[in-house]
DNA sequence: ATTTGTTTTAAACATTTGTTTAAATCACCT
DNA sequence: AGGTGATTTAAACAAATGTTTAAAACAAAT
């Protein structure tokens, strides 16, 4: 194993990325991805053995970064707050801005990644399963700790509803945040990443606050 | 073509409802679909011309009642606001019960049906963009037009994204709500059907609703 | 220059896929 | 009963898939 290199491990993880991030696991074939990549088809099984563990390493690579950064980020906050409550807007900062700024940022994937972790979000692979909860079970924990206190007298239930609805509208919107300008006939700016993650808080701040229902 | 009957057409359509919502276009066979409907391979070819003629017309003979049903409920709503604008709520309601109610409807295709559509509005197959734009656009012209009256002061842009975000909240939650079950360790009843709808109008209402940003 | 271990290559492998064909079977009507 | 058109069937088709193999090319060190 040479130390420089690796090349065509790299150029194969970008090309996995960018096909994998436009058609999804089972429509982007290994020879779309050794062809864009300028590499032989037996490359991926050399270095990754498998299509599933090309695909895994190629995903969980940039993953992590994200998630990191959001727990590092929430710490942050929770010690500038001392011991008041994370404001909610805080909170929903550090949990949507490592992911949106992703979009402006090809050297973290760009647009293909947030393609990728929605796509794997709202509809994984069987195969990802585990390893995905895996990977997320801390920030379940730690987001709902930080919540129950950013939102006082919410019924745990309730809270936990309300997560879900963000983090469907959050993947949304990042997964289709290119295509609004289209679909909105010009209205909306797809390249707006700082505007669109605003929005994201003020609409998910105001839902996640919402007046309990008496019912 | 017999009058009666065509009960292998409805066989392969039920199948292929479970099987499409369960593993996506690709990654559901043929020969898994005939087999589960106890047809044979051929019969699909015969009744539908293609495995993507078949998907068109399993999801579209769904997707057309819903959005029949969310036209109708809007224009119920105007009339009975008379010339005042239609409460947000309502709404709200107009667009999610049509849909959600089918998760308890196994005659309607159940959670299959939502899972499908929830697929294919996130990450759609190229072969539907055409026609599921064309089916969706009347919907779009209308829910816009009586949002801005229903949130007036709102820009058209600003009104935009948040129906993005509540579009997002909406199909997220429809595809995953059986899941939350687990998810949530209980603590979410996945059947609650009903509860999750009046949820989902909490969250959306208050998130389109939400302060305009100063910035 | 030879050897050693790594990387690259072309070819072949076994499966699975959607689709087509042509014969067989069925249902219905005179 | 015979005939007609619709339906069903088994078989075959070509194309594409992920994976494996074994030889070739390369790089580095003695």
């Amino acid at each position: 194993m040479s130390v420089v290199s690796q090349a065509t491990r790299e150029h194969i993880l970008k090309a996995a990325e960018h096909l994998f991030g436009q058609h999804g696991f089972s429509c982007a074939s290994l020879r779309q991805i050794t062809d864009e990549a300028g590499v032989n088809l037996a490359a991926v099984n050399y270095y990754f053995g498998s299509k599933e563990d090309l695909y895994k390493q190629m995903l969980f690579r940039r993953v992590r970064p994200v998630n990191e950064e959001r727990l590092n980020l929430l710490t942050q906050a929770e010690q500038l707050a001392g011991d008041q409550p994370v404001p909610l807007r805080s909170v929903l900062d550090t949990f949507i801005r490592p992911l949106l700024r992703r979009a402006a940022d090809s050297a973290l994937g760009g647009m293909s990644f947030l393609r990728l972790i929605s796509r794997d979000l709202t509809d994984p692979q069987p195969f990802m399963l585990d390893e995905m909860a895996r990977e997320f079970d801390p920030l379940v924990t730690r987001y709902t700790h930080v919540l129950t206190q950013a939102l006082p007298g919410t019924p745990l239930p309730e809270l936990f509803w309300r997560m879900q609805f963000t983090i469907g509208a959050v993947l949304y919107a990042a997964a289709h945040q290119h295509d609004f300008e289209r679909i909105s006939h010009g209205l909306c700016r797809g390249d707006d990443f700082d505007g669109c993650i605003h929005r994201l808080i003020d609409f998910c701040a105001a839902g996640l606050g919402a007046p309990l229902s008496t019912s």
